[in-house]
DNA sequence: CTTATAGGGTACGCGTCGTACCTTACGAGC
DNA sequence: GCTCGTAAGGTACGACGCGTACCCTATAAG
């Protein structure tokens, strides 16, 4: 009985709670008393801190991936396009992926979820990094200076995830990413001269 | 009571009844209990047809819209792209786009009902139409014969419904629509050669 | 030592899904 | 015209989950 949590030792162990309850049982089965029960607190605490079900979820996910995604460098801009996708991939497809999906699917109605979800996804990490990609294939002048442009940056990502969008599938296959990086990626590139 | 609604006639009725509370209060909104009183019978009557909520939503916007989109004739291929895109953009910032969204949403988890959307939002339908049209083109001798490749044809689709995933806005700009055009499409047309 | 604050325990209202059970109309075959 | 299987109607209910209310108790600050 003696000691009693408080403050962010509280919150630390309902993030913890939460979290494992994600990965286990997936954004639906994170239920709030299953949360509460599983910190040894009551759902008291947990509404102090956010006020719906799906708040939590977000801070969940995003106590339980904190992936910082090192820059490829595989000496083309190929590889490193194919690098970076394969990676995406990975991530989506893996348990991770599965959650994040059904918080996406959860935030759809809402707004203001959705924004705190791009903010804490690296969206515009992962733009930056694509940008800076291919400026450094500029710099071995491997593309146009002219292919540093945001929209074709952005693209492949976007390509990879309409096609999570469209498939139900856990994992879209090497042979998309491939495509996407030739058919795609390296031609905008190269038309930009 | 004289008249006892049976088979066909009463599908029909519960279908029409769960659109027009789709139409009023979106997915969400969508009781069974609701549709079940605005039909004018019950829920056995509608579980014995739909095992899940999630499959009489479906069934209820497939019944709510059977948009036969016609091909656009602008006489370029620019005009005519633009115009799919800024066609579909209404669609999806229109009430049923939201609808359609919150159905997706729901869906997300179970592939079953993602392949039910599919076969229903007329995806392939849209992929032909771009290829169609690129073909048009190139009869016209506005794009190289080999730009009608799949992946060419669905990516500013592709593009359009990501832009919608990551924003939570109801609408894209037609900025984006130009730009997506301009930047990606046409670059990606004439890079064909 | 007092007091404000925050956690703990518990119960509950509300809405919703999906199911069970029985009653009642319809329609087909005899 | 009767019987009987099938399907619709009516109603109630169990289960579950969110979010809230209330009251009690430990902790930290003054």
């Amino acid at each position: 009985m003696g000691t009693r949590r408080r403050g962010a030792e509280l919150e630390q162990a309902i993030l913890h709670a939460a979290a494992e309850e994600l990965r286990e049982s997936g954004y639906p089965g994170m239920t709030m008393d299953r949360v509460a029960a599983r910190a040894g607190t009551n759902k008291n605490a947990i509404y102090r801190r956010w006020p719906q079900r799906a708040a939590l979820g977000i801070a969940a996910y995003r106590h339980l991936s904190d992936a910082a995604m090192p820059d490829p460098d595989t000496g083309t801009l190929r590889g490193d396009a194919l690098d970076m996708l394969r990676r995406a991939n990975e991530t989506w497809s893996s348990p991770y992926g599965v959650i994040l999906r059904s918080l996406l699917a959860a935030a759809a109605d809402e707004p203001e979820l959705l924004t705190l979800m791009r903010e804490g996804s690296g969206a515009d990490t992962m733009d930056r990094a694509w940008l800076a990609m291919i400026e450094r294939a500029a710099a071995r002048g491997e593309a146009p200076a002219a292919a540093a442009h945001p929209r074709v940056a952005a693209t492949p990502m976007m390509l990879l995830r309409a096609e999570y969008a469209m498939r139900g599938v856990p994992s879209v296959p090497d042979e998309v990413l491939v495509d996407i990086v030739d058919e795609i990626f390296l031609p905008l590139v190269r038309g930009r001269a």
